[in-house]
DNA sequence: GCAAGGTC
């Protein structure tokens, strides 16, 4: 039988997918990486039975970078990366998807594609055919092997007719995300990588490890600035405004509108005021009843649910995005990326709404919903993507904790809100005459509130009705006055009406939206503000004035959109890919080359907000070269600077360092730090010269003395060096002879972390091996009072892991804030030996020997 | 250490 071997986008849709086709008749298993499911079943294809064996990707299989020694920020020039070569790399290496896409393939006859249709998931088809295309069992250049399905909706009637009705991959558009990729790439790296040396290397102040420049970020930030600018170069005005309080018949006092707003001139608002003063009484001529209504919501999509997670629930978008994740993969949401505000035709709107009926919540609304019948939704935007986000099942508040409860309560009502009636209303203004002015007031009356009883916080206030009037009726004048009023600037900018100008101006996309957000939050150059408003820091502030000085378009909102023209010429086949990207870097390569110029223009910016290098951070250490005390500049990144030889040292991150001891470098005189990420955390002595220039070629840049090979000083791996890792391949556990009374051993490698002998007073490494793993040996010194040695010894030397009256004192761990991607602990146990012992060096130089194989 | 775009 033939086989036709099918790919989806991301695991769930291949999942919906197969159901669709198969007729629910298809078995499943789990892919080898782990990730992704594979789904078969036998069914009509080209006039034949065959075999479906239906899987995904997990979106992109690939990611472009420069190639190795073009990733290494001091020897190359930010410029020459926008001509250097790029390679394609697998975008998440641990999936192994290549292997698992060749794998799963191999021997079938027909390849379908059924990535998501838009030019990023035509770009994804080529990927695909690229892994799989020595596993086909014909050429894939034969012309029935490949296969395109184009599908607008994921239902049956869509995904049964994109089956019989299959196309070709669109290689333009997939080319048109290449150069998209590529001109990403060069250019953001190359300004970043400029920008962040130029200013780093100049001030130590800044608090801002990367300054980073992105086609989507730079135009973000470049929004909060404005509104900021706006704020600042705001001038109030004064103006007045003529207030009149009649008397109802019912005694009680009523405010009116003037029909002439206000007036920004005192002697005019005073003319008319003493006009109406002349009046005892305001003729009502007119009341108008107007029916109103306030619309039910259209379906939701992606940017509403973070606009209102922003600015109803308090919720980042970055946050709310990772809370629907989650409640999408529990079955309690649908897909929660979606452009779309329409409901497929043939949806289950009364089965999703009956899911909800006996919720204590609002299941009265929706049983009464049920009841009346449901209103046929508003007609929204059909991207073509998903289906609106809608609730797949019933929760209940104790299913789900705070802010995963709160999204979800917002999904169920928002759904319940698109089937219910509009909200009615009556609105009733009544007009008054007194003399040549007219005044009005306004109120409104419910008539149905529709929606509004589920989507509770739209509903109207109480003390919106207005009091009765008759037309002909006169009423008394209580007051007449001039309110002096200014007018105010505008508020910093929401994340909500951020994301509104983001989405205008074509900014990122539903998915991306909330990274660029969180990134020119994270890097410093905005500050979340209370009702998450925005507000830029100096920083942001001094580089979007900077961009605006040197090259204005560098942050113009129009930037993106005029580069993804250039790049819809691919798409629509109208240019060639090769003119069209060479053409658009040689672009942004001259804005580079000027911007490098000119790039004092921003510096006086900064010159004014920030300290010099020199001028920044504490005495600390002795430089080796000069003797003097250098200073630690603690904002990120934190260095050491040494004004007088003008050098800055990079320190290790992300811990605190102290002088050790006052002891010095035997190499090069510098004085020498201790690191320490915590208690819990890694931690090791190390000489600030020696981290950025390693004295040995086996010693890394960025070691510690943990690492450092030097044959007789006594902070040297070779004098604390223990045995080698007993998890990690080549590593070896150093005793930290920095880290008492909480003693430690660490790997110089991975992150184990060995505890022991707490409170010890001093703990040193013998020049001895243990006779059994060949360990060095350990001599512990306890006070008196504090011993926790056996017969309370003060002082005992023996192996670590082999001496019985030891192993009480020994505790394995794993340093806490191990890197993303490490593996997770494996447990308690201080014993290497019991997991097998991965081969004890005999000595010291064998152990040394087998470290840097 | 860098971009933006997919997705987990």
């Amino acid at each position: 039988m033939k086989v036709a071997f099918m790919v989806a986008e991301k695991p769930s849709l291949a999942a919906s997918l197969a159901n669709i086709l198969s007729n629910g008749k298809n078995s499943s298993r789990k892919g080898s990486n782990g990730s992704c499911s594979i789904h078969e079943w036998t069914g009509p294809f080209h006039g034949e039975t065959v075999h479906f064996r239906m899987t995904s990707v997990c979106g992109h299989v690939m990611t472009l970078d420069f190639i190795g020694k073009y990733n290494n920020w001091d020897r190359v020039d930010p410029v020459e990366l926008f001509s250097c070569p790029t390679e394609k790399k697998e975008a998440v290496p641990k999936l192994r998807m290549q292997s698992f896409l060749a794998h799963e393939a191999r021997g079938s006859d027909y390849l379908i594609l059924w990535l998501d249709c838009d030019k990023e998931g035509e770009n994804i088809c080529f990927e695909v055919i690229s892994g799989v295309q020595n596993s086909m069992r014909r050429s894939i250049q034969s012309p029935d092997v490949v296969f395109r399905a184009h599908f607008s909706a994921i239902t049956e009637k869509d995904i049964k007719g994109a089956l019989t009705n299959l196309g070709k991959p669109n290689e333009n558009e997939a080319r048109s995300v290449d150069a998209r990729q590529e001109l990403d790439l060069r250019i953001g790296c190359a300004f970043t990588r400029f920008q962040t040396k130029f200013f780093q290397g100049k001030y130590g102040d800044l608090d801002a490890s990367l300054i980073s420049y992105g086609p989507c970020q730079t135009p973000t930030l470049g929004f909060c600035v404005q509104r900021h600018d706006e704020i600042q170069t705001f001038k109030p005005e004064l103006y007045w405004v003529l207030q009149l309080v009649v008397h109802t018949n019912d005694g009680r006092e009523v405010t009116l509108d003037w029909d002439r707003v206000r007036s920004f001139e005192k002697e005019i608002a005073t003319m008319f005021m003493l006009q109406v003063k002349e009046f005892s009484e305001a003729v009502v001529v007119a009341v108008t009843k107007k029916e109103k209504t306030k619309q039910r919501p259209q379906a939701l999509n992606t940017v509403e649910l973070m606009r209102v997670a922003s600015s109803g629930l308090g919720m980042g978008p970055h946050h709310a995005m990772q809370i629907a994740e989650r409640l999408y993969t529990q079955g309690y949401i649908s897909y929660p990326r979606t452009e779309t505000t329409h409901y497929p035709e043939n949806f289950d709107l009364m089965g999703v709404l009956k899911q909800q009926q006996h919720s204590t919540e609002w299941g009265f609304e929706v049983r009464d919903i049920i009841t009346d019948g449901i209103s046929k939704p508003r007609k929204g935007h059909d991207a073509g993507d998903h289906p609106p986000i809608t609730p797949t099942k019933l929760a209940n508040r104790s299913d789900l904790d705070g802010d995963a409860w709160k999204l979800y309560d917002y999904i169920a009502r928002h759904f319940i809100a698109t089937v219910s009636r509009d909200c009615k209303y009556l609105s009733t203004t009544v007009t008054f005459q007194v003399g040549s002015e007219t005044f009005t007031c306004t109120g409104k009356t419910l008539l149905d509130p529709g929606y509004t009883t589920v989507m509770h916080w739209q509903a109207f206030g109480k003390n919106e009705t207005v009091p009765t009037f008759t037309e002909g009726e006169m009423a008394n004048i209580q007051d007449v006055k001039l309110v002096e009023c200014q007018t105010c600037p505008p508020d910093y900018l929401t994340e909500a009406e951020l994301i509104t100008l983001m989405e205008k101006h074509g900014i990122g996309t539903d998915a991306s939206i909330p990274v660029h957000i969180n990134n020119i939050s994270q890097r410093n150059y905005v500050t979340v503000a209370s009702g998450r408003r925005l507000i830029p820091t100096p920083l942001g502030i001094i580089l979007v004035h900077g961009y605006q000085k040197i090259d204005p378009e560098l942050v113009l909102p129009t930037m993106r959109s005029a580069v993804e023209e250039q790049l819809n010429l691919i798409a629509r086949g109208q240019a060639n890919f090769t003119a069209v990207l060479q053409h658009t870097v040689e672009i942004f390569k001259q804005k580079f080359l000027y911007f490098v110029k000119n790039i004092e223009g921003m510096d006086q910016l900064f010159e004014v907000s920030f300290s010099p290098l020199a001028a920044s951070g504490k005495a600390h250490s002795r430089c080796g070269k000069c003797r003097r005390y250098m200073k630690y500049i603690q904002a990120k990144p934190s260095r050491m600077h040494c004004s007088h030889c003008d050098e800055t040292y990079n320190l290790p991150q992300n811990g605190n360092v102290r002088i050790y001891k006052e002891l010095k470098c035997p190499l090069d005189d510098f004085e020498l730090l201790s690191w320490s990420a915590g208690a819990k955390g890694k931690s090791y002595p190390f000489c600030p010269y020696c981290f950025n220039h390693p004295p040995f070629r086996e010693m890394r840049k960025g070691s510690g003395c943990n690492a450092c090979t030097h044959p007789t000083c006594p902070h040297s791996l070779n004098s604390t060096g223990i045995s080698s890792c007993i998890e990690c391949e080549g590593g070896v556990l150093v005793l930290d002879p920095a880290s008492g009374p909480k003693w430690k051993l660490g790997c110089n490698r991975c992150d184990v972390i060995i505890h022991l002998f707490d409170d010890a007073q001093k703990v040193t490494v013998e020049d001895g091996v243990c006779m059994l793993c060949g360990a060095q040996l350990v001599n512990v010194e306890y006070k008196q009072d504090k011993s926790k040695l056996i017969n309370e010894a003060t002082e005992m030397s023996g192996c670590v892991f082999c001496s019985p009256y030891f192993t009480p004192l020994v505790e394995k761990h794993r340093a806490v804030s191990r890197p993303p991607g490490s593996r997770a602990p494996r447990g308690r146990g201080g014993r290497g030996r019991s997991r097998g012992r991965p081969r004890p060096p005999k000595d010291k130089m064998a152990q040394l020997a087998a470290y840097f194989v």
